[in-house]
DNA sequence: TATTGTTATACTCTATAACTATA
DNA sequence: TATAGTTATAGAGTATAACAATA
């Protein structure tokens, strides 16, 4: 976690983020009300949105809950037909989880909504937008690498 | 909402803003957890620690909730003699909240645990660092500004 | 009549513990 | 024995509707 890395701009930086995303709340939860969707259950659609079959337990980690929850979680979502349970082939224990057409259609549809909100960031000039997002590009690149690590 | 206003950088750059807050979710529920306090009743918390009286219902506003669920949150958090219900003076109807010397102790113990924790931006150079939290800057005063104005 | 906060109800999320079936 | 997922249970968040006190 080295230590000694933290530096007052990011501090102050890091805590400005979270001024600019804090008020997005309201919109983004009023976004999935109208699809009858909970934050959980949107965060297991996001997740599984890539296609990949995942297991119960993964989306568990993703989801920063216990196993159980995720057996309620996925049993809404399976009932609505957005997600399936599979069997994986090499450990029977396993219930791989995938995502089904219409999944990926309210997927597509929450994340274009969510898109169109309201961004606090269009306020800048388009030439601070482009610095910013050179900015956050490198952040993130940088998160990724240490990911990789860790 | 000036339709016309949407830029291609400014939606990548939020896009990449929630890339970098969301996988700090989870120190952001350990460092609750740890505290046995939940996510509402620390933005309860946060939203007092201002220190200035605030009603019932503006507290449901900003937690984006009904005026019913605060009920349970404020009793939980008033049984821990983290914050208090005082009458108010104007209308009898009304019951401001107030956040006692305990929970002031206690939002700020969070807060710096909060401030303590991974930050991905850290891992920019200093100078970027910089910049971005100048960039940072102005995108929350347009935001407050553009509050004002609503 | 309208509004503030509460109560009652039902559903969802969450953690823990005990359980099944695999490994 | 250990692990993946389920079930059972209890506490907490959430929305709706009905209610009391006050405006």
């Amino acid at each position: 976690m080295a230590t000694g890395t933290r530096q007052a701009p990011a501090v102050e930086a890091w805590r400005l983020v979270h001024e600019l995303t804090g008020p997005a709340r309201g919109w983004f939860l009023d976004t999935l009300r109208e699809r009858d969707l909970s934050p959980p259950q949107w965060l297991a659609l996001r997740r599984l949105s890539c296609g990949e079959p995942t297991p119960m337990g993964e989306l568990a980690a993703t989801l920063h809950c216990d196993n159980s929850n995720v057996t309620g979680i996925v049993d809404r979502l399976e009932r609505r037909g957005l997600v399936e349970r599979r069997a994986a082939q090499h450990d029977r224990r396993v219930k791989h989880l995938v995502i089904t057409q219409d999944g990926r259609a309210l997927h597509a549809e929450i994340a274009a909504a969510l898109d169109a909100g309201p961004n606090p960031l269009a306020a800048l000039p388009r030439e601070e937008q482009r610095a910013l997002r050179d900015l956050l590009r490198r952040a993130v690149a940088a998160q990724r690498a240490a990911d990789g690590d860790d």
